[in-house]
RNA sequence: CGGGAUGUAGCGCAGUCCGGUAGCGCACCUGGUUUGGGACCAGGGGGUCCCAGGUUCGAAUCCUGGUAUCCCGACCA
């Protein structure tokens, strides 16, 4: 009815855009190319955050917060990083408005000009090693292993929920360290954490690997990242973790003294996820009927719907709903009761299906005859009845089911999409009618690359790690190469 | 930032060509009947017609300029 979705068949992007909406997760707001998260889609986020918090500081990690300003002279040290981000950045001119002397609101105060504009972060490579600076002297002071959660804006011309927006939420983590090795442990150590999160939370396979020159972060000198695919057979970057050398240290002169008193650039990394995950997520394993959460992120695992004709009924089932709730409780499963008696319990069925909860009960005058619940799955559609007696049991086993069988869903679509290419006229025809990630030898030039982008569209995802050499020649150029690297249309 | 489309009630739209004082569906409010897959009946409330200027006796409608959103390109997580 009022929320009918478009198939993803009939038009992808706008499946999307409109279940974000639909689903109450995000929307519009009235600042260009800035999104309101709502509750539903923030309790999503939060969950993530917890998840990936925990992991970062079980390696070691602690937050901190750095300011939203940059001062602009500060963007300007280091070359590559400013060329990277320059043309997107949002910058604060004056500190002050006045009342139009015409009394039609207010202006900038002319008189209020900073002395220096300051840039809304983009990212706070610069402020950070700024500051590291001041905090190292000796290899003593070293690892520093700093998180932090904030927002950050890039000015995006075109933008979509989740996906691209002016401002976003993310963690970044800055990390300092004597020697190049820790820090080049240190970056593949974090990608090989977001790849475990996405895997085991958001259920989303993904592949590891390493940029190639072209597509690497402004300032790095490694860039690591999980790639992800999407239903319609585009990839997403889904997480970055940079190897940034001593890139920074020199810009901002940061150094140590080591262990045999001489003086040495200390060693960077950084790397970060953002609200992105969320467009992931949907994107990954929804469907016609609306998204399909993991259970370890959804903000409620079950809801429980009540079928009841009168108040004594709605008593009755509250009672027996009230002990499941209890005992799920009692299982670390969260639970959502929906004994609201402005809605019918179609209507409840339709919503829960649309935002995605992995596991629907409802219980009516039958069932409590019974001793038995109604079990739906999101993820299958499926209905069952079970037994009261061991729901909880029952729920149990359900979820973990779940969480292994998007997984498992996404994991064959990504397989049966994932094709090798031999030759550019095969590549492209497997890009056209097919899409997904196409495996295919590249001769490891800027100049080859681009030419191909130029082409099809498509990018090197990335160099995956662990892929077995083999002998082959470049699609494009001919030329020898040493491996496979992963090509896909990118969002 | 270029090309196109669209802004009318909370949401989705009609009305715009051909100017005459704004309508439909959903949602909302009240009452009643309902409740195992988006209920039904009756009544009711709600509008700077995106903004500013212009033409006109009169503008949602015509003209000019803004602005926002969406789609397609260039740029990007």
């Amino acid at each position: 009815m009022a929320k009918e979705l478009i198939s993803r068949s009939e038009n992808y992007s706008q499946w999307y855009n409109d279940l974000v909406v639909k689903a109450d997760l995000a929307e519009n707001s009235a600042v260009r190319g800035c999104m309101v998260i709502k509750p539903y889609g923030y309790a999503i986020w939060e969950k993530m955050q917890a998840e990936l918090d925990r992991m970062f500081k079980e390696t070691g990690h602690v937050n901190a917060y750095f300011p939203l300003f940059i001062p602009k002279s500060f963007f300007s040290k280091e070359a590559a990083h400013v060329e990277g981000f320059a043309k997107e950045c949002a910058v604060v001119t004056h500190y002050r408005l006045k009342n139009n002397p015409d009394g039609s609101g207010v202006m900038v105060d002319p008189d209020a000009k900073l002395e220096e504009e300051l840039i809304v972060r983009p990212t706070s490579e610069t402020i950070i090693w700024s500051t590291y600076k001041n905090w190292i002297q000796s290899y003593r002071d070293l690892p520093i292993l700093c998180n932090q959660w904030a927002n950050v804006v890039r000015w995006e011309m075109r933008t979509r929920l989740f996906l691209r927006t002016a401002e976003f939420l993310w963690q970044e983590g800055h990390t300092a360290h004597a020697t190049q090795q820790e820090a080049m442990d240190e970056a593949m150590k974090m990608i090989n954490v977001y790849a475990t999160f996405a895997e085991n939370f958001m259920a989303v396979p993904v592949i590891k690997g390493a940029k190639s020159e072209n597509e690497r972060f402004a300032g790095a000198l490694e860039t690591y990242t999980i790639e992800a695919l999407m239903q319609d057979g585009k990839a997403l970057q889904s997480g970055t973790s940079h190897f940034l050398g001593q890139n920074f240290a020199r810009a901002f002169d940061v150094t140590f003294t080591n262990k045999d008193g001489k003086e040495e650039l200390v060693w960077a990394t950084s790397w970060g996820v953002s609200t992105r995950l969320m467009g992931a997520l949907v994107m990954a394993h929804s469907d016609d009927n609306g998204l399909v959460l993991p259970p370890k992120l959804a903000p409620f695992q079950v809801v429980i719907v009540p079928i009841y004709k009168n108040e004594e009924q709605l008593d009755a089932i509250s009672e027996k709903v009230n002990e499941i709730i209890a005992k799920l409780k009692a299982r670390g499963i969260s639970v959502k009761y929906d004994y609201n008696d402005n809605k019918k319990p179609g209507w409840k069925f339709a919503e829960y299906e649309l935002k995605g909860v992995p596991v629907r009960l409802a219980m009516g005058p039958r069932d409590l005859e019974n001793g038995t619940i109604e079990v739906a799955r999101r993820d299958t559609l499926t209905k069952e009845v079970a037994s009261v007696d061991n729901i909880d049991e029952y729920v149990e086993k359900l979820l973990n089911d779940i969480q292994s069988n998007i997984y498992k869903k996404a994991f064959d679509f990504r397989n049966e999409k994932t094709t090798k290419a031999d030759s550019y006229d095969e590549f492209k025809e497997i890009l056209n009618n097919k899409g997904g990630f196409v495996l295919a030898h590249w001769d490891g030039t800027t100049e080859t690359e681009q030419k191909i982008k130029e082409e099809t569209k498509a990018t090197i995802r990335c160099i995956p790690f662990g892929q077995e050499e083999e002998e082959g020649t470049c699609i494009y150029s001919g030329k020898p190469s040493k491996g496979r690297v992963l090509f896909a249309v990118a969002y």
